[in-house]
DNA sequence: GGTATATATGACTACCTGGTCACACGATGA
DNA sequence: TCATCGTGTGACCAGGTAGTCATATATACC
């Protein structure tokens, strides 16, 4: 996991020289602009116009369409990993994987307040067809989830602190279902059922969040009262 | 919910006097179209050479793009509740809240079966932008499952078959956040996490099914284990 | 100054789109 | 035979796209 040098892409070296101010202002146009209109709608000559720079000089800094997606997809899992590895590699014991999963969760919303525009192409990316490299995009986001929660609950299974009979794959899924549905829910509020989430002020959304949290610990019904202790 | 009239749209009449096959030829064209390209990238010109029609007889059918996407996803909500109506409507009594959980979703599961495009289509307008009349499109279908577990979880509660400390909201939110997953990593594997469902057959998908059922019913956690009994 | 190199430019191409429209076709009825 | 009418046609239009390239400009070194 130290090398990073398995990059997507490389802008040109001509990117590079940049002044880091130009830099940035280009990547932000980028990222709005494939947020807004999602890979393949997105216009490289819109970009341009307003950036206020000739098309052309966007091709002395990267190859093509193709390479200017990679480039700002790879630095939205940059942050990706750098918002949620942080707040769970202080304590990742076994012991508090609830914990832990709170953590996570609201790092998503942390994420999304700070950078909503990396969050809609993400979801673009989710849903839309004939991205480039696509498989290989989703995977870097969907197995980091995977891989990561993976080892904590079969950890957490091991401790007793999940129910036996569930499958550690199940206890994943649900999860990872629950919290992306309501970041969803929360980013985009046309996705939102009932929670209510876009009207919701910060202390609400987390406890909502807790609410369902509890709700995947405890379950939601009470008919099935067969709880097995483990361990 | 009586009055089928509130239609979406119609299409011409010349469409209308058009024979039985040639218009499910169309219909079918169409939605394979808008299901693999989605709404925007969608293309008519595709669809008439596909069809061996000439682009004017289209707009001789339907006045313009919009209309022959708004016709296909009328036909959508139609099957849709063709297949989630009838299986449900037998005995939704209060008391087998979670029999009727299971069957919406089985018959979730048998119309990606039956109908893989349509379903397809659905996915590209949740998380597409400018859809024409999007709002009124989703909440035609996400209201659908809102409204219809809504009342059904409530009466559960009343009745005692849910947990009293567990608003609706967050019911509804979980079923649906749970059922939606499953059913996309069902019907596109590159969203499966680790479930495995592109990979198997019929008995093993329902009995993965039941297992998350089960899992939110009584939860995965052991730690909270203060279930109070309701009535 | 001069020269070489790196960067900026925007008109241009080739191609695609949704939509239009003048016309062709064929059947029906007088 | 002529006229009408519903239907089928595809060249055409305006406008969009990704990508190119000869040219202009700025910078750097001598």
């Amino acid at each position: 996991m130290k090398n990073e040098k398995n990059k997507l892409t490389t802008p040109k070296q001509t990117f590079r020289n940049l002044a880091a101010e130009k830099r940035l202002r280009i990547e932000k146009a980028l990222v709005e602009e494939f947020a807004r209109e999602g890979y393949r709608r997105a216009s490289l000559n819109n970009v341009v116009k307003r950036l206020g720079i000739a098309k052309g000089s966007l091709y002395q800094y990267f190859d093509n369409k193709e390479a200017t997606f990679l480039f700002v997809f790879e630095r939205f899992t940059r942050l990706v990993k750098g918002m949620v590895g942080k707040p769970t590699a202080v304590d990742c014991r076994p012991d508090n994987f609830w914990l832990t999963v709170r953590r996570v969760w609201a790092a998503g919303i942390l994420f999304i307040d700070k950078y909503p525009a990396y969050y809609q192409l993400y979801l673009n990316v989710l849903f839309e067809q004939d991205i480039p490299r696509r498989e290989e995009i989703i995977s870097r986001v969907r197995l980091f989830s995977m891989e990561f929660f993976g080892p904590l609950a079969a950890a957490a299974l091991e401790s007793g602190g999940l129910r036996p009979e569930v499958p550690v794959a199940v206890v994943v899924f649900m999860i990872d279902a629950a919290m992306d549905r309501f970041l969803q829910s929360y980013a985009r509020s046309y996705l939102d059922d009932g929670l209510e989430l876009a009207a919701a002020d910060r202390a609400m959304v987390e406890d909502k969040m807790d609410t369902i949290i509890e709700a995947l610990k405890n379950g939601i019904g009470t008919d099935g009262k067969n709880t097995k202790m483990g361990a």
